[in-house]
RNA sequence: GCGCCGUUGGUGAAGUGGUUAACACGCUAGUUUGUGGCACUAGUACGCAUGAGUUCGAUUCUCAUACGACGCC
């Protein structure tokens, strides 16, 4: 089945929304952080542990997979799902990030599609729309995302009409081949910080009639927060209230919260997982450092009254010695604890939209978080 | 005891008679938003064993002392 999204309600104070997805693998509440599992994996994190922070969505990523192990071993494996031992819903996304990332020069950008050279060999390649669906109806992930052009921050508004018109292209050539049934397809809007751009870029992929929407194009390289504010001002109006919009890449808890503000219902981000292999932790009252030295005789949690499992069990200045020395296990437990801060911010936001007081909520979480 | 070589930051070390003593590691701090995982950026010797001398000027040359390595009795 395609993934079905229910609006409960929308917070009195904003455009805040309450609401579920109904997928193959249950039902998840919105809003939503997905954490980020690139190659099939939750970097150092088991899917139990994963499950264990509450997590409902999980990313894995269509480039990393095609390179390797190659979609026809995670299909012969009977799916992303069974392959990487997790019975929750997957979102695979189209690898067009990745791709634009290591093709630096403009005429590796055609109209049929991207071509760069592999990270792992050097092997040439060509990335199509369609190349991208079919590799994700393989992988079999709940959701596909389309093949769009993600242009730099830096770009121009010329160069941004183009590349939404092309994206607009790309959604329409990639969704004539999906043919998994079990699997939903989502549209992206473009078009950068400009309100003509985003509105053009949404009604269009609008009309294509996809199963869920998101807002593309933004935690670029240099972006500034008021174009990506911006970007989800101008987007959100046009999608329809009925499916689930998601903004991808954000996940700094100021963004989540200025997201969910604006109408968005699902996020997903590295950071959680990147941060934590640095030994950056995130604390209500902002990020902390597990690397500065004044950890070191601390033997108390990252935060006391946080419910994961790190917490529960360790101390500061234990992380800040795994960490130092470089075992994995640091990474791995930080990245528990900042999962399951986000996820729990997404609880805890849930629960002010019921209560119609999120923006109560957001004053005051941000009376507290500094960075 | 004699001979010979050496002594540069937390560590391994490069180097020059004259602007801010290379580089690496470590350490310190920062960065990280659809992950080209384990990276990047910045800072980190007021001094070149100690003392004396040569010189306009010495970490760089000379001598003495201390310490260390090797060889010989």
């Amino acid at each position: 089945m395609k993934v079905k999204y229910n609006l409960i309600k929308v917070d009195k104070g904003c455009k805040a929304r309450l609401g579920t997805l109904e997928t193959n693998y249950g039902t998840v509440e919105t809003p939503m952080f997905m954490p980020v599992g690139t190659r099939a994996a939750v970097k150092g994190l088991t899917t139990d542990q994963v499950k264990e922070c509450g997590s409902g969505i999980i990313l894995a990523n269509t480039y990393h997979l095609w390179l390797r192990p190659g979609e026809d071993i995670v299909n012969e494996a009977g799916g992303l799902h069974k392959f990487m031992n997790y019975d929750g819903p997957i979102l695979t996304d189209s690898g067009g990030f990745q791709v634009f990332s290591l093709a630096h020069n403009k005429k590796d950008i055609t109209e049929e599609g991207v071509h760069f050279k592999s990270h792992i060999d050097g092997t040439k390649l060509l990335l199509t729309p369609e190349k991208s669906i079919e590799i994700q109806n393989k992988l079999d992930s709940d959701i596909a995302m389309s093949f769009d052009e993600c242009p730099p921050a830096s770009a121009d508004y010329d160069y941004l009409k183009n590349s939404v018109e092309r994206t607009l292209r790309w959604a329409a050539r990639g969704k004539a081949v999906h043919k998994n049934p079990n699997q939903s397809l989502f549209g992206i809007v473009q078009g950068g910080p400009h309100e003509d751009l985003r509105r053009y870029s949404a009604e269009e992929t609008v009309k294509m009639d996809f199963d869920g929407y998101s807002i593309g194009g933004v935690a670029n390289d240099g972006e500034s927060k008021e174009d990506m504010y911006k970007a989800i001002d101008y987007s959100i109006p046009y999608l329809p209230t009925d499916k689930v919009r998601y903004l991808m890449g954000v996940g700094e808890p100021v963004d989540l919260l200025e997201g969910v503000e604006r109408g968005v219902d699902i996020f997903d981000c590295v950071l959680p997982t990147r941060i934590a292999r640095h030994g950056q932790a995130f604390t209500r009252t902002g990020k902390i450092n597990l690397n500065n030295s004044k950890f070191a005789h601390d033997f108390t949690p990252i935060e006391s009254d946080c419910d994961c499992y790190t917490c529960k069990h360790y101390t500061r200045g234990y992380l800040r010695h795994l960490i130092t020395v470089g075992e994995s296990l640091g990474g791995s437990l930080i990245s528990i604890h900042n999962i399951r801060f986000l996820i729990k911010m997404m609880e805890e936001i849930r629960e002010s939209i019921k209560k119609d007081s999120f923006l109560d909520y957001k004053r005051e979480f941000l009376s507290k978080y500094k960075n």
